[in-house]
RNA sequence: CGGGGAGUAGCGCAAUUUGGUUUAGCGCGCAGCGUUCGGGACGCUGAGGUUAUGGGUUCAAAUCCCAUCUCCCCGACCA
């Protein structure tokens, strides 16, 4: 491809708004062009990099048998009230249109509802399962917020894939299948990732694992053991700490519970302060509602609440804190000012952090008071314990209690067992062995591929731009005529050109006619790993300069010997 | 959805506070000519604007007032 062909905006001045490494590189390096808040066109070099990841996707669903299809983003709305997700989605949009006989259909973003539709009318039979379908296609979320640039977009392409099985079994290892598959698929783009148990959040299902790429514009904290490899998202790690401790109820040294003045303090961090006492001698009392019903939930003052874990606990899908009016009607204090004492006629719950508390501070129930030397059992009674805060960077890695560490990661895929929701709204039933009627058990798995793109990055650039690997970048070399007037500069540089595609070398052939700095900083901003110049050795010595864009490592040699010298560092390119 | 900020040439900005020497400027980019040419060159010439939109105040509005739209940032579990 020639450079001056190619659509390549250049942009001197870095974008105000970009945030995200990626974003900044990909709009300079003419990979992406922003239209509007949310929504990125990728360009002809940035489609290069797009296909090679589609291509790598390809190969790897199909080597795992999965069959590829693609299914309507229109769909009836009746196949979402069947799951009951129709409108429940968060940041999902459902665009609602009617067709001309009145039926109403809606424009979704996920399809785990048309292909189990889709399946449901296909297989009959045990012997037509498994099957693994998968598609890839531009998804549409109305996201809340869309940010860092090209990480998150309201709109992105992505690799959906959907599994069906008899029994669960055959789900454990359609499940093992695309687990290795994504891993094959990961390593093949060069990516550092790992893999870590997720919340299944919203989709349903028990099991599921989130594919995290760490980089330092990621958007979540996944929760790694480089002793025993534990890996855990962060609403999913696990902190047995006091689990199996007794509470402290028969501590020799409990003091008489006392009430006092905290005018106008409600914060933990304003409470420690002012009681002058360390906000892990806190108790924090959080009201929440549990599909309506109200719940108390005590945690240690410096640890956070974490509903995900505690929705789990309770089995229930809407779990949210309840406002100031039901705080007050239930606790007769205003909000900040909790705490368990008198608390009656709702259920409460204590993370196990609390068991290793006596003497602790907590809210009083009435504006401006708080309770001191507060102790469990005497002072109030919990009917249950459990794990419902946040991992810290101080808590230890609950496998092998080694140090673990938290870090900042972006999800690049997630794969989910859901089971038998969809299937069973939806009666995508088969006939077994004995001839009796049975749901299929499913499994979901998605991967960003335009976040492939971007996480890559994130993890491969220096200050000068870009650095693509050999199986991402969307030429193998650039050629760097320093001096398009020169007649045999620009005539060497359009032979090799033409001889390396002819050998299936994909080649970038700068031949913009610009000051040769120019050309240098964009083949670095581009980040192609080969560059090969053509310049003022070449006039004086007939020697060419090959230089390796990660290391920087160049290598001359006559113009003779370009070929060979070419294709050999081609074949070992990381 | 709540709070804050911003819309002026393709991009980045100035002029807005105090309405009037502003024919709305500057840098980058763009076009032409010339000199340059191994790490983002230089000179000269030139093109490019209904100052987001709609109302209003005024002799006079980019500038003041009202409304609308769009974008960006922070928050939307952190008690």
């Amino acid at each position: 491809m020639r450079w001056s062909k190619a659509f390549i905006p250049t942009f001197k001045e870095i974008p105000r708004e970009a945030e995200a490494v990626s974003h900044i590189l990909m709009l300079r390096a003419g990979l992406i062009r922003k239209l509007t808040s949310g929504t990125y066109t990728y360009l002809p070099i940035g489609w290069k990099v797009l296909e090679k990841i589609i291509k790598i996707v390809r190969e790897e669903m199909n080597r795992a048998g999965a069959q590829e299809i693609l299914m309507p983003a229109m769909q009836p709305k009746e196949l979402w009230e069947k799951t009951g997700r129709y409108g429940l989605l968060k940041g999902d949009i459902l665009i609602t249109y009617r067709d001309r006989h009145g039926k109403e259909i809606v424009f979704g973003p996920t399809h785990e509802e048309i292909v189990t539709y889709l399946v449901s009318g296909e297989i009959r039979s045990y012997k037509q399962l498994p099957q693994i379908l998968y598609q890839i296609q531009t998804k549409f979320r109305d996201e809340p917020r869309p940010r860092f640039g090209i990480i998150r977009t309201a709109e992105f392409i992505m690799k959906d894939a959907y599994s069906f099985d008899c029994d669960w079994e055959g789900l454990d290892k359609s499940y093992k299948i695309m687990y290795a598959t994504y891993c094959r698929i990961f390593e093949r783009c060069g990516l550092d990732y790992i893999a870590v148990e997720a919340d299944p959040g919203m989709m349903g299902g028990d099991v599921s694992h989130e594919f995290m790429a760490p980089a330092e514009s990621g958007e979540d904290k996944i929760v790694v053991c480089s002793s025993c490899g534990y890996a855990a998202s962060l609403d999913k790690a696990e902190c047995p700490g006091e689990r199996n401790q007794k509470p402290e109820t028969t501590n020799q040294n409990l003091r008489p519970i006392k009430e006092v003045d905290t005018p106008g303090i409600t914060t933990v961090e304003k409470v420690a302060q002012f009681l002058k006492v360390n906000p892990q001698e806190l108790v924090k009392t959080i009201i929440l509602l549990a599909e309506g019903k109200e719940t108390a939930v005590l945690v240690r003052g410096d640890y956070e609440l974490n509903l995900v874990k505690l929705a789990h606990y309770l089995k229930v899908e809407n779990l949210v804190m309840a406002d100031e009016k039901t705080i007050e009607k239930l606790t007769g204090g205003p909000m900040g000012f909790s705490g368990p004492v008198g608390l009656r006629g709702i259920r409460i719950l204590a993370d196990y952090s609390l068991k290793g508390m006596f003497n602790f501070v907590t809210g009083a129930n009435k504006p401006d008071k708080h309770l001191i030397n507060v102790n469990l059992g005497r002072d109030f009674s919990v009917e249950e314990f459990g794990d419902f805060r946040y991992f810290t960077s101080q808590d230890k890695c609950p496998r092998c209690g080694e140090e673990a560490s938290l870090k900042t990661a972006l999800e690049i895929g997630h794969i989910f067992k859901l089971g038998t929701k969809y299937s069973q709204a939806l009666k995508a039933n088969f006939l077994d062995r004995a001839g009796k009627e049975k749901p299929m058990i499913m499994g979901c798995y998605g991967i960003g591929i335009n976040r492939i793109m971007a996480a890559f990055i994130e993890q491969n650039y220096d200050r000068e731009g870009i650095i693509w690997n050999k199986s991402l970048t969307p030429f193998e070399i650039l050629i760097l005529p320093t001096h398009q007037n020169e007649p045999l500069i620009k005539e060497i540089a359009e032979n090799l050109d033409k001889e390396l595609e002819a050998r299936g070398v994909s080649c970038l052939l700068d031949d913009r006619e610009l000051h040769p700095g120019v050309k240098f900083k964009d083949a670095d901003l581009l980040g192609i790993p080969l560059r090969l110049v053509i310049g003022r050795s070449f006039l004086d010595k007939g020697l060419l300069e090959l230089k390796l864009r990660r290391t920087g490592e160049s290598f001359s040699f006559p113009s003779g010997e370009a070929r060979e010298k070419i294709l050999d560092k081609i074949k070992n390119l990381a």
